[in-house]
RNA sequence: GGUCCGUUGGUGAAAGGGUUAACACGUAUGCCUCUCAAGCAUAUAUGUACGGGUUCAAAUCCCGUACGGACUACCA
């Protein structure tokens, strides 16, 4: 009977289910090795929060040498968005998030394309209904969401279940007469659940956790013959032996449906690891709320590539939210790399983690602290080809000057930390490159003090660019003394009415005649790359300014 | 309405019954100093949402309340 059924209802479906089990055999790898996998839908771009699932989808495939495969969800195809696929891929590749196999890269367990697979989970699909575990449910969309909207009413558990199931258990007859007269209908799971039965389920992240046993006749194929999630998640991670199922925390309640459906299909069912959410607090109504696309910049993923951080600093980050603990590993450990980092599931955050963009700043500019100037430079210009190609010109032009400038106070131990985006470089060392130094740098002051132009024009005469940083700095404070100016700031601050001002005043004076600014690195070595016509032209551009 | 999860400082959080609740970020002040950054030093929870209970002892275990979140789609 059943057996008939099944034939009615997918006549073309030959295959068995162990066609596909010896199709797919198990991997071979080693007994701790996992296999996890990422499986986006084409829906629109990319959100921080996917970025972090696949980043710990990679970081526990690759410290347990196991397999991290890329597996697209599409099938839905109302919600596809043109060009969806190619996004992920490119997204992924720009945040070198590089997956070992799967869809674009190829493996012995695809297609990893979903709606390429249909004809699989059909196949099991049949099965169940030969089985008696799966039935044709011929309601409409309409009359389906009517019982809803009563049950909604009536504050009972909401779903197909029970006598709400009116086609559950419909005849040969019955079926084939509604199929003759053209009925369209989906595939429901019989489901053989007791709620009043408990089950316990543990994830790696979250424990135990303990639900009634699932008993909604879940629709698993949709009228047009494609799958649900819920389908195809479990035929898919158990033919493609996935290990670890990592994936955002709204697939928790739907925890007892997947176990059960790797139950009735004679699967075994995977590890579970269902992670937080990024979340952040509101400003306007300061409730928490997962991060969002419409409202937080920081949510997209392409906002992090235009706005140039660092991918490697974004790894770091992800990591600090990925492990409470690695944060402080890697400040004692500041010569090794994530890699070295054991990540663990029991040191995952189970709540919310929220984003702290101050964070990510600071370990941005940890980042370039530590990056040798050459580095910074190429970085920065492969960067600005991309954003930037005016810019990116100028600095293929002024190589050698720009890393002179990049490696200012580079080698001592304390070294900068004022870039934290590819992006500041060209603002952060506007004073750098001739062509870009305009007379507009110097509105951006901010303060308003009068600058003495006669004493910088004295002081380019004494300018000596062959003295060392301390000779340099004892002629700066020979010529401070010598224009009535204190060449020791305690001093002043002791005797104000002495002096015109101090050695420091002098200096600012020189600083923001070069920079434009009140605050930059080291003075000394900025004179001595500019060298003394720069500087005369600078004076130029600073009197213009103030006439 | 139902099911499940969470709630520690300005922020991320550590601490799975036992001295003064780690560490990091941020903020403030001081030192250093030609400025800023960095570095160093100090400060920054009258107490772990609230109320009960268990215990010699609770942030840690139990119950209740409040608040927040997820799911309750022929979306994933």
């Amino acid at each position: 009977m059943n057996e008939k059924i099944a034939d009615l209802l997918f006549p073309n479906i030959d295959k068995t289910p162990e066609y596909y089990e010896k199709m797919y055999p198990k991997r071979n790898l080693a007994a701790d090795a996992m296999v996890t996998r990422y499986g986006p839908s084409p829906t629109g771009s990319v959100h921080l929060g996917n970025l972090f699932s696949a980043f710990c989808d990679m970081i526990y495939a690759r410290q347990s040498k196991g397999v991290f495969f890329l597996r697209i969800e599409d099938t839905d195809q109302k919600r596809a968005v043109e060009g969806g696929i190619e996004n992920i891929t490119s997204v992924l590749k720009g945040f070198s998030i590089n997956p070992n196999e799967g869809y674009s890269i190829g493996g012995d367990y695809g297609p990893y394309k979903q709606s390429e697979r249909t004809e699989i989970y059909q196949t099991y699909v049949k099965d169940l209904i030969r089985r008696n575990l799966a039935y044709p449910c011929f309601m409409t969309e309409e009359e389906i969401k009517e019982i809803k909207e009563e049950q909604a009413i009536l504050k009972v558990k909401i779903g197909l279940y029970g006598h709400y199931a009116t086609d559950r258990d419909l005849s040969y007859d019955e079926i084939k007469e509604k199929l003759d007269n053209g009925e369209e209908y989906v595939i429901c799971l019989k489901s053989p659940g007791n709620p009043e039965n408990i089950i316990e389920v543990k994830d790696c992240i979250k424990g135990k956790l303990k639900f009634p046993e699932h008993n909604i006749d879940t629709i698993i194929l949709k009228k047009d013959g494609t799958p649900t999630y819920h389908l195809a998640h479990v035929i898919d991670d158990h033919l493609m032996h996935t290990t670890h199922v990592i994936r955002g925390d709204e697939w928790v309640s739907s925890l007892p449906l997947h176990i059960q459906l790797f139950e009735i299909l004679g699967f075994t069912p995977p590890k579970y690891a269902h992670i937080a959410p990024i979340t952040i607090k509101d400003s306007e109504t300061g409730t928490i709320r997962k991060l969002s696309k419409r409202k937080d910049p920081w949510a997209g993923a392409k906002f992090y590539e235009e706005s140039g951080i660092p991918i490697a600093a974004l790894h770091l980050y992800l990591a600090t939210i990925a492990n409470t603990n690695f944060e402080e590993w890697y400040l004692k450990n500041q010569d090794k790399s994530i890699e070295d980092f054991e990540f663990t599931f029991e040191k995952q955050a189970i709540g919310g983690t929220s984003f702290d963009e101050a964070k990510l700043i600071n370990i941005c500019k940890t980042y370039f602290s530590r990056k040798k100037a050459t580095e910074i430079y190429a970085e920065t210009l492969n960067y600005a080809l991309k954003f930037d190609p005016d810019y990116a010109q100028i600095l293929k032009e002024n190589k050698e000057l720009m890393i002179e400038f990049l490696n200012i106070e580079k080698d001592g131990p304390r070294p900068r930390k004022d870039i934290a985006k590819y992006s500041d470089v060209k603002e952060e060392f506007s004073y750098a490159i001739d062509s870009l130094f305009k007379q507009e740098n110097y509105s951006k002051l901010e303060s308003d003090k009068d600058y003495d132009l006669s004493l910088l024009e004295k002081y380019i005469e004494i300018y000596n660019i062959n003295d060392s940083k301390d000779e340099w700095f004892d002629r700066v404070k020979k010529f401070s003394l010598a224009e009535g100016y204190s060449d020791n700031v305690k001093e002043y601050k002791n005797n104000p009415d002495k002096y015109k001002g101090h050695v420091g005043d002098v200096c600012e004076a020189i600083r923001v005649m070069v920079t434009g600014r009140t605050k930059s690195p080291d003075l000394y070595e900025i004179l001595r790359i500019l060298g003394k016509d720069k500087i005369k032209e600078r004076l130029e551009l600073f009197r213009n300014y103030l006439n």
